[in-house]
RNA sequence: GAGUCUAUAGCUCAGAUGGAUAGAGCGUUAGAUUGCGGAUCUAAAGGUCGGAGGUUCGAGUCCUCUUAGACUCGCCA
């Protein structure tokens, strides 16, 4: 994956780059690609090139390699203040002025569009959050959609055109449940004369089987029955299967729209769970699988380090794993794709191995460009979510909770803001702080939540950097004019609280490019942390508005580009930047 | 039993492609604003990067072994 546009950095480095290649063939050392860093504090400069590497060949010291590319490198100028060997490191400073007449002007010209990437005419899908139509969404769910969410933003922004796909899981035994559940139990009763979230009416059935059936063991021979009825098209049973999944989908489309979730195009199992079968009889076709003497239909995987796996049961019916092959296959028709990922828990590793390995053998060129993103449980300090034990946490209460805390907050300060927008501004807060919280961690790991700890407003939070983009909007209007462009004096001197954000301004691209290279939001959450970090302390240390009128503007440019950049990757986050807290 | 993943400060977590004294937040302690938003800022204390070997000039990062935990290994989804 490689985009071919350059970054602003790569510019500045690149030309560096060459001098330091050309002055390393000259002591007869030839390198086509060279090792750049960043020092690890910025009084070492703004780029490092460690010599060691070189020593063995060249026999010399690091330090001597570094004093001779320095000598070079001190003959060609521009984007260099000065160099210095340290070790054996050769440090570069850069010229601050020279920078940051690059930089500024073209963040703030931009805008949003900075860092976006060309477009690369490569099609993604993504599919993710996929909810079962027997239940609201709970906390993994959330996960799930926030990463869903920000993985297709950041591709997107990368330059991939991202299609946003949910498959509905809307048919099985267990929608048929709570379908039973609601038969027997149910007496018509209906969300509406109930006054409950429809979905949470249709989960209240879910629960409301699971504890009936310990005392009625009956009920599971007849919710099986239920979906052969279904399977056969039963009217009534259809009839009741449309209504409670109208109710439960619903339910939890309002639960999207205050996510600010949405999708390209959604799926529905019950649409795509026969497709399969058509590719199971290509593969037996074409030897890829074989035929028990029962009747069901196997790959042997074991060639790949897995295991056999059954594809149609003896009765010659679908089992999961079929209708994942039958839906890829119709995606790669529909859409064409170059990938496709599937953000899906780690605990379908396996399951997805398997379904990648049978993409292999049908012999799908597309086989390789499949991924799963896995990532890890959300689990609570007692244990494990388990929603038969409900213990889960809601989704939907989980955002009332946090809304109300938000609230709170912003009656605390007493600031001069109608009812209507402080609800408006603890909605934004409140989803910030969750969606920040669980794309905050490495997908893979399993994330602990605390209700009470893990949700906070300070710190390392989505609140703190929507604070800090309050803080620079205050400021902005506090300005007078506008800052539509950045004026900045040849001899203008940086101090070190300005340098270290300008700098860091020109590390963006590259968290974008590694986000999207490594399907990985929490480089964003890093980045943006840390850039309002170096902001607040800015601001905290040094006076902007009363400044003189050179200082003033070369000091508002500059928080009119932290501005842009936090936006813009709250944006990759899912999460809206605020004018006023 | 096999496979995959995880292990970094009291707690919760960052550390892409190996590089300079391993970084945050929370919590604890001590401070900062007669100034543009205190949901802010500064500082202190707190680490054998699970353990043992190995590769390398250099390992939290790569390799081997090992310990602990999670997940998976179904004609469930």
């Amino acid at each position: 994956m490689n985009n071919a546009g350059k970054t602003v950095k790569e510019v500045v480095i690149e030309e560096i780059n060459g001098v330091v290649i050309d002055s390393l063939s000259k002591l007869n050392c030839i390198v086509d690609n060279i090792v750049t860093e960043i020092p690890p504090d910025l009084s070492l400069g703004d780029a490092a090139y460690p010599m060691f590497k070189y020593s063995s060949a060249l026999k010399m010291k690091p330090y001597d390699i570094a004093l001779s590319v320095k000598n070079d490198l001190d003959a060609a100028r521009s984007f260099i203040e000065k160099t210095e060997v340290k070790g054996g490191y050769l440090n570069v400073y850069f010229n601050k002025t020279a920078v940051s007449k690059k930089i500024l002007p073209l963040i703030i010209a931009k805008g949003a569009d900075f860092g976006k990437g060309r477009r690369l005419n490569q099609k993604v899908l993504v599919e993710f959050s996929s909810p079962n139509t027997n239940k609201p969404l709970h906390l993994g769910h959330c996960r799930n959609n926030a990463i869903g969410d920000s993985l297709s933003r950041i591709l997107d922004f990368y330059g991939y055109d991202v299609i946003k796909l949910n498959l509905i899981n809307d048919r099985g035994i267990h929608i048929c449940k709570s379908m039973l559940a609601y038969k027997l139990f149910g007496a018509g009763a209906t969300p509406d004369s109930v006054g409950k979230k429809s979905d949470h009416f249709v989960g209240d059935y879910y629960v409301k089987y699971a504890n009936e059936v310990k005392n009625a063991p009956d009920m599971e021979k007849e919710a099986s029955d239920m979906l052969r009825l279904w399977e056969e098209g039963d009217p009534s049973t259809i009839e009741l299967w449309k209504k409670m999944n109208g109710w439960a989908i619903s339910g939890i489309k309002q639960t999207y729209d205050r996510m600010g979730i949405n999708f390209t195009d959604i799926e529905y199992e019950s649409a795509l769970y026969l497709l399969g079968k058509e590719v199971v009889a290509e593969g037996l076709k074409k030897g890829a699988f074989y035929k028990e003497s029962d009747g069901s239909v196997w790959v042997n995987n074991e060639d790949v380090g897995l295991d056999k796996k059954a594809l149609l049961r003896s009765d010659g019916t679908s089992i999961y794993i079929t209708q994942d092959m039958g839906t890829a296959v119709e995606r790669q028709k529909k859409y064409k794709f170059d990938k496709l990922v599937y953000v899906v828990g780690s605990e379908q590793i396996y399951h997805f191995k398997t379904l990648f390995a049978v993409f292999k053998k049908l012999g799908y060129e597309w086989a390789s460009n499949c991924y799963h993103l896995s990532y890890g449980m959300v689990n609570l300090p007692e244990g494990k979510m388990k929603s038969r034990e409900g213990n889960v946490v809601d989704a939907d209460n989980l955002m009332d909770l946090l809304y109300q805390m938000a609230l709170d907050a912003i009656n605390d300060k007493e600031r001069e803001i109608s009812a209507v927008e402080k609800s408006a501004i603890a909605e934004k807060i409140s989803l910030s702080a969750l969606k920040y919280y669980l794309l905050n961690f490495s997908t893979a790991k399993d994330v602990m939540f605390i209700p009470e700890k893990s949700i906070s407003f300070d710190g390392n939070t989505g609140p703190y950097i929507q604070y800090t983009t309050a803080r620079i909007n205050s400021l902005m209007s506090k300005s007078g004019a506008p800052v539509d462009n950045a004026d900045i004096p040849d001899d203008y001197t940086f101090n070190e609280d300005e340098w270290g954000i300008i700098s860091y301004l020109l590390e963006y691209e590259k968290s974008v490019k590694i986000a999207a290279a490594e399907y990985s939001p929490v480089e964003i959450c890093s980045y943006l942390y840390n850039l309002s970090k170096l902001y607040n302390k800015f601001y905290h240390d040094n006076q902007i508005l009363s400044e003189g009128d050179v200082v003033k503007k070369v000091r508002l440019a500059i928080s009119k580009s932290v501005l842009i950049i936090l936006t813009s990757g709250l944006n990759l986050l899912g999460i809206s930047s605020l004018e006023r807290m």
